[in-house]
DNA sequence: AAGGCGGGGAT
DNA sequence: ATCCCAGCCTT
């Protein structure tokens, strides 16, 4: 906090936290994006709608949230609905979205809730902390969302409006604590609408405090802006050079038989892709030549980038199984149904070009 | 404290 | 092609 009062000291105008939240929520009065799971201004949604699209939001951006969370909804209107659904149902319906860990989560903290806390979810920071899949964040959100209560919500957006607001000129990833002591600032336990106040922030950072060029033309907040008042808005977030994403390499066997079928496997519980559905194939090395241990004539080629490295795949159509060396679930199944398999994306290309080449020979 | 963990929208 | 997003969990 002593940081702060001397940030704020040195610019010689302190900033008026009534002005700046008022400022934000008139904002958000006729600019609020519609979203599924967002109620009129001044009411409370629904804590497991609430509590759903945060889990789904985590390093997703909006618009791909939406169709999936319409989806859960009409799946399992309730938390003991998706409480009582089975695990692999889940996965497949996530399938797409990524972060699959997240999926798991999702199922372990709908149970504790529709069991342990009879469907109704704790407002208090402490029991939301202790829940599977709910950190900070999501912790923060949710109480003041869904139960109206002061929190200081920091996401990504919200630090990058904070390093403006601040002109803050140190790199980003350095600056978490710092970040978080402002945005508290600006908090400061008030309770006229902290869950419409920090939506505001985050359609403020979807829309106009954007990473590139933000657009301060229209931003309602430009008078307190520091970096705006400087002409630095465009080279603050500073970000650390990043190191570029090694390659590996594999071969996916796509494995018939006389019906038409190819074989699945369901991944280990453990790891990329945890417990979905893929194709069998070679480990994914960082060594092109080694990833094919025998010679093949690959029938087609896949690329994929995760978070952290770029997959280069080769398909290849085999007529009998390779090896049984797995102890993984192996399964026939018609690749033409591949929808009701909810493969995640990189196996979804996988088949999709495997259909492909089938088809034209 | 650092690294693992997906995917796609926006540019 | 690159950036980065309504982060959390494990080690």
């Amino acid at each position: 906090m002593a940081i702060v009062s001397q940030n704020l000291k040195k610019n010689d105008n302190d900033l008026d936290v009534d002005a700046f939240r008022s400022a934000m929520l008139d904002w958000y009065k006729s600019n609020a994006r519609e979203l599924p799971w967002r109620v009129h201004f001044g009411e409370r949604p629904d804590p497991y709608h609430e509590w759903l699209s945060e889990i789904m939001l985590q390093q997703t951006v909006v618009k791909a949230a939406i169709g999936y969370f319409n989806k859960f909804i009409n799946l399992w209107p309730t938390i003991h609905d998706l409480a009582d659904a089975h695990p692999d149902d889940i996965t497949k319906e996530w399938a797409g979205l990524g972060y699959y860990a997240r999926a798991r989560n999702l199922h372990k903290c709908a149970q504790i809730i529709s069991r342990e806390y009879n469907g109704v979810f704790p407002n208090n920071e402490k029991d939301l902390m202790l829940l599977p899949g709910i950190g900070p964040y999501t912790s923060a959100a949710i109480r003041s969302i869904a139960f109206q209560k002061p929190s200081v919500v920091m996401d990504g957006n919200i630090e990058r409006i904070m390093c403006r607001v601040f002109a803050h000129k140190l790199p980003l990833k350095d600056s978490k604590r710092q970040l978080y002591e402002f945005a508290s600032y600006l908090s400061q336990d008030r309770t006229d609408y902290p869950g419409e106040y920090a939506q505001s922030l985050m359609d403020l950072g979807a829309s106009v405090c954007i990473s590139s060029t933000p657009k301060c033309m229209r931003c309602p907040i430009q008078q307190f802006c520091q970096a705006y008042k400087s002409g630095i808005q465009n080279d603050i977030p500073v970000k650390k050079n990043r190191v570029p994403k090694p390659e590996r390499f594999g071969v996916l066997y796509f494995i018939e038989n006389d019906k038409g079928q190819i074989l699945f496997e369901r991944r280990s519980d453990k790891g990329l892709l945890a417990n979905m559905v893929g194709v069998p194939g070679t480990n994914w090395t960082d060594d092109a030549e080694e990833s094919l241990t025998e010679t093949f004539i690959p029938d087609f080629d896949i690329s994929h980038t995760f978070t952290h490295f770029r997959l280069k795949l080769k398909g290849v159509r085999l007529l009998e199984k390779k090896q049984n060396d797995t102890n993984k679930k192996l399964f026939w199944y018609d690749p033409n149904e591949y929808v009701k398999l909810g493969l995640p994306t990189v196996f979804l290309k996988a088949v999709k070009q495997y259909l492909k080449v089938v088809k034209t020979r």
